[in-house]
DNA sequence: CGGTTTTGACCTGCGC
DNA sequence: GCGCAGGTCAAAACCG
């Protein structure tokens, strides 16, 4: 049981219809608050229906930190009349008084045990998707006849064989490990022979490899991110250590090898290389998933990455994304029926067939035409304000399966602060329910996010070497979050 | 002293 | 077979 005095969080009661009813029958919402205890009518507190209850602010004497999910994971009553009542030393309003804590103890542990099933369901959820993911895969292969670009393009993720990049299945070859301690899906499933002597595990029977279900198959696919940047690499929450750099052809500009050092074993990896035309644009490439909690501050971004990455995994998801050519040798046989549905000059969302990994690369670069933000429920409203998602100078705008277009400020530029990029995250989140793929990780963010402005200042680190507070600062989640790809 | 960065070497796949 | 390019390794250097 949580603390009840320390560090509370006040949350206004938006419970079921039949509470709120109750309370603003009469008006009197503290006498109808007790009075509403007499009767066990609250039997479940129904989190998500708050969304559908009217705010009212005479009702609500505490501040509402409903998070977008609708989802409290502190359930402190709070009645700052009951002091003052006139009804003080009243034996009968101590009673109910005493009930009345009774029954918050109640909804609290109550509000213990929903948060415990939630990530219960929540896990089970990306079990199921990797499970989809990978009946797909097995589809797929069967089946070369894609008109789709996008199946064209999964396709091709599925056929390539380059052992770097074997991880859509386990090849019939020699399975090895670097060391005990470098361990990753890669590892596991690279057909290499690069180093005879630790030449060990192997294996030429798909079933036969004890392979973590949520790093099977679907590695390759990459979230590739532009924004301008005067640092060395972004700040996305997480700790990361260089492993290498390389001068890649036609780029003047490097490129770092950077590996995700928030875990041992963490097969996350990242990219970035600076733009050769436009040496103010970062690249940043994403690519694995991650074995371990992250912290809010990495989890919003890892919720966006992970969700794109989900779009161009799955077909269906992707055939109403917005494609656009980023450089011209990419998705030249992208249909130019997607151009009508794309209005933009700048790019929105790029895939790209050409390159080895199907990748979807997110610009924060090009201003985008102003665009009507989507109607948002009351409690963004309440919550983030009424601006709070006024088209900013840079966005990345998705567009899935004809949902409400989702404007998510830059979360990379220097005049977004990590706050807005969290808040933001997270109603888009809750707005589409094509971001389930992201759901945990976002939950998992508003559940603890009552502490998010202890991140929004301290992660600004540049580099990995400054590192270190993103994982200090930060809770640690209950739960490993999918981030990035989902491949 | 431990973690990170640097950097040359090495490995692999691909194209010719 | 050879060269190229991308990616990784690992020892040395660096840093707090």
């Amino acid at each position: 049981m949580e603390e009840h005095t320390q560090d509370r969080r006040e949350i206004a009661f938006l419970d079921s219809g039949e509470f709120l009813e109750s309370t603003s029958k009469d008006d009197q919402p503290n006498e109808s608050l007790l009075e509403h205890h007499h009767k066990p009518s609250i039997k479940e507190v129904d989190f998500f229906a708050a969304k559908s209850q009217p705010y009212n602010p005479s009702y609500m004497r505490t501040t509402s930190i409903v998070g977008s999910s609708g989802f409290n994971d502190e359930l402190v009553l709070v009645n700052s009349s009951l002091g003052t009542s006139s009804d003080d030393g009243d034996d009968k309003t101590k009673t109910q008084i005493s009930r009345l804590k009774v029954e918050l103890e109640r909804l609290h542990e109550e509000n213990h045990k929903l948060k415990h099933l939630l990530a219960e369901i929540s896990e089970s959820y990306n079990d199921l998707q990797s499970r989809v993911l990978l009946a797909r895969q097995t589809q797929v292969e069967g089946h070369h006849n894609h008109e789709d670009i996008t199946q064209a393009v999964y396709s091709q993720a599925l056929q390539d064989r380059r052992p770097m990049d074997m991880n859509n299945e386990i090849p019939a070859t020699t399975l090895k490990r670097r060391s005990p301690d470098d361990v990753d899906d890669r590892d596991l499933h690279r057909g290499s022979s690069k180093s005879p002597r630790l030449d060990q595990n192997k294996s030429t029977n798909h079933e036969e490899q004890q392979i973590p279900h949520d790093q099977l198959p679907f590695r390759k696919a990459r979230v590739s991110v532009r924004a301008r940047s005067d640092a060395t690499t972004v700040n996305d929450g997480c700790q990361w250590r260089k492993y290498g750099q390389k001068m890649a052809k036609g780029n003047p500009c490097p490129r770092a090898y950077y590996r995700c050092t928030m875990s041992v074993g963490c097969p996350v990896r990242k990219q970035v290389q600076r733009c050769a035309e436009d040496t103010t644009i970062l690249t940043t490439t994403y690519e694995g998933n991650h074995n371990h909690p992250l912290p809010p501050s990495a989890t919003a971004m890892a919720a966006t990455t992970s969700a794109a990455a989900a779009m161009l995994l799955s077909g269906s998801t992707t055939s109403n994304l917005h494609q656009t050519l980023s450089t011209p040798s990419a998705t030249s046989s992208s249909p130019s029926s997607f151009y009508h549905n794309f209005p933009y000059t700048s790019t929105i969302a790029t895939l790209s067939a050409s390159a080895p990994f199907p990748t979807i690369t997110l610009d924060l670069t090009n201003p985008p035409r102003p665009l009507q933000p989507p109607p948002l429920p009351p409690q963004f409203l309440s919550q983030y304000g009424p601006t709070a998602f006024l088209p900013n100078a840079n966005q990345i705008r998705f567009n899935i399966n004809n949902h409400p277009q989702l404007l998510l400020p830059n979360m990379l530029g220097p005049q977004a602060p990590p706050r807005d990029m969290v808040d933001t995250v997270r109603a888009a989140i809750a707005m589409d329910p094509n971001f389930t793929a992201a759901l945990a990780a976002a939950i998992s963010s508003i559940i603890g996010g009552g502490n998010d402005n202890n991140n929004n200042n301290n992660n600004n680190k540049v580099d990995s070497k400054s590192g270190g507070s993103s994982n200090g600062d930060s809770p640690q989640l209950p739960q490993s979050c999918t981030t990035f790809s989902t491949n």
